[in-house]
DNA sequence: GTGAAAGCGCTAACAC
DNA sequence: GTGTTAGCGCTTTCAC
């Protein structure tokens, strides 16, 4: 764009010096009188001169920026994630460039192409649901541009990746369900083919064994569209069955919410008939403290991690000393207990 | 970084011609013979040749790139806008910068100047809330950079803006009660500083004038924070009350989400005994299908437009025939009613 | 049809 | 302590 820009230049003719020596004086160089510091200063101000960052990229071969892909900006948990990484990103220095896969694939690759282009220093990347196929990520990882992966990732043995531990979770939640003296505990599971959902499922397997309960088929409940409405639904099935649940171990809050909205228009009573405990997707658990637990998935640290180690990654390639590693953060969900009524202590038994 | 870039001078020296004929055979510029743009972008393409595109914006001073700021990510609303800004931005070819004010005024102006320094081509920007100086954006506007406003402005008189009518929406909530037979309908207020709200607290007066209803004060209920639990305890202090409500028009989802549990617990029916309708910040309108029918802010739609706005006037500059003009779109609410199950009109009389 | 040269704004080696 | 020069990768005017 054309803007009425202030160059290093314009400062030198006015002061009838050369443009180096502004330079230096303007970066504090040792070298340069006080003097002539001062008056650079002085004119700059006047002028407000602003630094053309884009020659300076040029110059030094580094952008300063790191791009982001994201599958989907509005989702509770990838805004968190995108939150965290501005965080950090900002703190250090950098820029960062969003790019929107939309889940598609060739979105996915135009943009990962586009950053490339962009020199963007590193890039932080979760796939999208439809990519199978790596070679675009492959091609830019061997031009050696540092890349992170979180949440979805690609089993490069180059790159770093930060994941949550959805199976501690989920056995915590349960853990927690137990503690309370819950016995007959389901699950609504949510959609059946994801790696979360599956690791829930084997946490709430595992909590329930190593509580020497059983696990029974019927109280693992398919919701497969994971939402609000199949959850009331399937949970008011279920109340009308034969099966006499006392607790309930979501896959997201939306289900727990309409399961929550079943019980009571049942006339029962949360958490003393039926506790439920939720992992927040979409964070209305926030909104339905009086009567539930939830499980937070860690997005905001996960972007901060991740955009961690992509940082530290680039500074370290700056000085050359930059070798790729494959480090892989797991990052542990957080128990909200916002509801301080737990079960009566007298259930228990 | 050092990316093992490829350039045009790799290309140039390996087939013994020159850069500029590089340069131009790429560009499938008309000059060049058959020949040598084949070679050309056969090599190109074998040596992976990506253009250097820092390289291009410091010639051509524009950056294709977009500078976002926003006062906080993790927001319903603000997520759906940067989605818009997204993809209209991608479609046109343009980088999006993302910047996050976390409504500190201090963070903006340091933003607004990063992105100048960046060389953005053009700025999106919402204020933060705490921001009541102006400065940063008179200097950067004087500078020659367009900006466009969205939602939250200052009013310049030479840049352009995106708002969301909130009367027109409040008003159409209301009537949308009152179509269905209410006589007697409350407004839970939320946060009564904000525009917002008063806009919203002015619709529904009107509404309610404008169908000979009285505005009755002890409709008119204050909820500060607009919470959940505060939508709750609201309505069922309201439900215990004289007041015989049979509508309620929420300045938010949340509150619509605790008024209809308080409803529910009560035993009654939504929405025949009680009908419901609220503005969704957080999409969990989305979520309470069964009973409830909502206003939506048209995000998506407000980014997609600021950003069109914006892009517009900077292909306008660099034609050099922009000249800054206030533009101001106000976006319709959309009125979003998934309960097919309106009241009984029985009741209408 | 192609090449040489200049320059975008900045910095850093090398002079003096 | 300051100036000169070259160059980051690209495009574009002007030669030929």
């Amino acid at each position: 764009m054309k803007f009425n820009q202030v160059t290093i230049k314009d400062i030198a003719r006015e002061l009838n010096i050369s443009p180096s020596t502004v330079s230096r004086a303007l970066k504090d160089h040792p070298d340069i009188s006080v003097d002539t510091k001062k008056a650079v200063n002085a004119l700059a101000d006047k002028l407000n001169y602003q630094p053309n960052i884009v020659a300076l990229n040029l110059r030094q071969k580094k952008t300063n920026t790191i791009g982001v892909i994201i599958p989907e900006v509005v989702h509770f948990f990838f805004s968190t994630v995108i939150s965290g990484i501005e965080d950090v990103a900002y703190q250090a220095g950098y820029n960062v460039i969003l790019a929107q896969s939309n889940e598609s694939y060739s979105r996915e690759v135009a943009h990962v192409k586009a950053l490339f282009n962009s020199r963007v220093d590193g890039m932080l990347l979760s796939l999208s649901r439809e990519t199978t196929n790596f070679d675009h990520v492959e091609s830019i990882i061997s031009k050696g541009v540092p890349i992170v992966f979180y949440d979805r990732m690609y089993n490069s043995p180059t790159s770093s990746k930060v994941i949550v531990d959805d199976y501690a979770g989920a056995k915590e939640a349960v853990n927690h369900l137990i503690a309370q003296g819950c016995k007959n505990i389901a699950h609504l599971v949510g959609a059946p083919n994801l790696i979360i959902s599956i690791e829930r499922l084997r946490g709430y397997k595992d909590a329930l064994k190593e509580n020497n309960l059983p696990v029974r088929d019927e109280y693992i409940i398919a919701c497969d569209s994971g939402t609000f409405e199949e959850g009331k639904k399937i949970t008011e099935k279920v109340l009308a069955s034969k099966l006499k649940i006392d607790g309930i171990f979501s896959n997201n809050d939306p289900m727990a919410m309409g399961a929550m909205l079943a019980i009571k228009e049942k006339g029962l009573k949360i958490p003393d008939d039926i506790a439920i405990i939720g992992f927040s997707n979409w964070f209305i658990g926030e909104l339905m403290e009086p009567s539930l637990s939830t499980i937070d998935q860690p997005g905001f640290e996960m972007g901060q991690e991740a955009a961690r180690l992509l940082i530290r990654q680039i500074e370290l390639k700056v000085k050359d000393q930059y070798e790729p590693v494959e480090e892989i953060k797991v990052l542990r969900t957080r128990l909200i207990i916002r509801n301080s009524s737990l079960r009566k202590q007298a259930k228990k038994k």
